[in-house]
DNA sequence: CGCGAGTTTGAGGCTGTTCAAAGAGGGTGG
DNA sequence: CCACCCTCTTTGAACAGCCTCAAACTCGCG
């Protein structure tokens, strides 16, 4: 035992179909880390030793390119499973997931997937639909990116956030997890400036409240229909 | 027997770790079909009632915007599969693939998948290979998009091109199907004005030679210095 | 309370788009 | 076989969105 809650990991939609015979076969081999704000789960470039789940917290997966600019190339949300370098045949992690909030993960060494997946077909089947998804997604942003400006990109990516990362309140819906202007810029392809003066320009209009690592959306509507015809 | 020579499939790598009867199987539920040039293999949008295999020729596959735009995600090569949307619990298609030359592709219905990689394990894990690479790709792309400019993405763009579709000549590696700046624009988010000055100066340079809806680069090399450090 | 990280806002300049028009290649039909 | 036409390509000029540079401001933590 790891002291690993079964009924925790049950409850995501990726582990639901799972037996209990499966699922205690699953945290067998399994660790627990805790990852501190800030801290990254592991680094670009290093061989891929393990694959992880994130059971809480919130995780910016960032590139850096060779000339030292950095891009958000996703958000690691609870539930998801990150850093399967070695399933796609890789060796080493392309990219750093990085702990925006105090995080919590699953590690199991890359060795286990093979067996896994054989064991529990599931899973395997599971795991594809989930790297569809994220191909979709990365679709997607390469769509708006080279068609949309920088405002409506904006706007989908802060709706995409509020997706899996809203919280209701009184009123609106909130981030759920620090995030800076200079975040938003890194997943838009954009800098601090024009984030920031957009998210001003939004203020004034009413649709969000800013502050400091943080965002309120207050008219998600009016921020789709920005989004989608660009009013 | 639906007319598909068993060794061509064969010889791809996809395909390679078969045994005979493994590969009549999944043969067995099979047929062919030629794509004239222009023609699409099905369309976005459309229920996902095949997946495909591209034996010879060149596809192009776009996504149209709700306004209108188009975009190219990506290049299908001899040897790829595409149109697995059904796998990735998708019920229709993304995007559609055009055909840039004449091509011959092999269908499966969508019903087969299942017991396909059921029966064949080694054929899941090359497709969950084959999406890994892709969503890297895809990655890359996006970083290339948000941190570099057009010049460079260009660079990168026809770089891949001659490593997927490149045929040797006496002058240089010609990109071995029809391409026009157009395509060329819709792979790098920019305009076909912009691709066409930015080939020009590249020909000023001895970098490639143009033509239409052909490309022939001369200096790889250069193109790839370029492509890096931006000289 | 002071410091540092994050944010806001302005001004100017550059890259790339938009609009416009002319030129060239290649296929087709007479 | 040639002329025509359609599509693709080239090039120019003006404009615009966004970035860069710069500086002030503010929130929150130690």
């Amino acid at each position: 035992m790891t002291g690993i809650d079964p009924s925790v990991v049950r409850s995501l939609p990726m582990f639901e179909q799972l037996s209990d015979d499966e699922l205690s076969r699953l945290l067998a081999s399994a660790t627990l880390r805790r990852v501190p704000v800030g801290k990254a789960v592991f680094e670009q470039g290093q061989p891929s030793t393990h694959f992880f789940l994130l059971l809480h917290g919130r995780l910016k997966v960032t590139q850096v390119t060779p000339d030292g600019q950095q891009i958000i190339v996703r958000v690691v949300h609870p539930g998801d499973i990150f850093g399967f370098a070695k399933a796609l045949q890789r060796d080493d992690y392309p990219g750093t997931p990085l702990a925006a909030a105090e995080s919590l993960v699953v590690c199991w060494p890359t060795e286990v997937w093979g067996t896994l997946i054989e064991q529990i077909p599931s899973l395997a089947i599971n795991a594809m639909q989930t790297i569809g998804q994220r191909l979709q997604e990365a679709h997607t942003r390469l769509r708006e990116m080279a068609t949309e400006e920088v405002e409506r990109r904006l706007a989908h990516a802060v709706l995409r956030l509020i997706e899996r990362a809203g919280r209701q309140e009184s009123t609106g819906v909130r981030i759920d997890f620090p995030i800076s202007r200079q975040d938003l810029a890194e997943m838009t392809g954009t800098t601090l400036h024009t984030v920031s003066r957009i998210l001003s320009a939004w203020e004034a209009l009413g649709l969000v409240t800013g502050g400091r690592q943080k965002l309120l959306v207050r008219d998600a509507e009016g921020l789709r229909a920005l989004a989608e015809d660009g009013t």
